[in-house]
DNA sequence: CAGCTATATCGATCGATGTCAATCCGTCGG
DNA sequence: CCGACGGATTGACATCGATCGATATAGCTG
């Protein structure tokens, strides 16, 4: 609107409940979106179920370039994403890396979800 | 592998289970990656919480732009994504456009997850 | 040690995406 | 009928992100 301060640098930290700014904040926003950012691609979600299917819930690199078609440095990429997102483990045994899912992190995002 | 076969363009079509590929298909991948990449915006989840936490369950694009701090366009433009993606319904009432949940869409992407 | 293999990192390219300014459409009030 | 207002659409622009080729690093093996 026109008569809303554009410029609302929190003038109030005294007294009422200042504002009453509805829904979640921008920071909570965006760590969240950072999680779902992460989901938000095809092949990196075909990683997650191919770890999920795994032996013992892991897969190495190498068994994972093949069936998503994509090159090594690409699959690389998406799961160093994963990693940071907190969504995978990574452990390097020898020459391999092997990724597992980090347990409880896609309910944990299901909380995100929920907690809206 | 290098003894892996680059161009395996499916040349059984008849008897056993072909090639037992690990995880979810690639098109299976692409139409959840879409409602993922709706989600993989920090001002879409703050549209999301509003509407949610609102009067009776809805917003409208005039109660969404101040908080955000986004240009009525792109409110619209991002409002428009989440109807699409099957997240939020948008019902119009005058001049105003009322925006709402659509109802069980955020445990259908929970199933996403829990799916994979 | 030399060479090979499995991964990670870097740099570049190119399409996807968030944002805004300008404009258009529909509805309401005079 | 016309001006004002809510909202959607369009076009331009800047940034982000997925992908690849080339290269670097680390561990195994002869």
């Amino acid at each position: 609107m026109s008569t809303a301060p554009t410029t609302e640098t929190s003038l109030d930290a005294s007294c009422c409940p200042p504002a009453e700014q509805p829904g979640i904040s921008l920071e909570d926003a965006q760590q969240r979106a950072a999680v779902f950012k992460a989901l938000a691609d095809p092949n990196r979600l075909r990683l997650l179920s191919i770890v999920k299917a795994g032996e013992s819930g892991e897969a190495c690199v190498c068994d994972m370039t093949e069936p998503l078609d994509l090159g090594q440095p690409t699959v690389s990429h998406h799961l160093k994403i994963l990693v940071e997102a907190g969504l995978l483990n990574r452990e390097k045994r020898g020459t391999w890396a092997y990724y597992s899912l980090v347990p409880g992190a896609l309910d944990r995002v299901t909380g995100l979800l929920a907690s809206l």
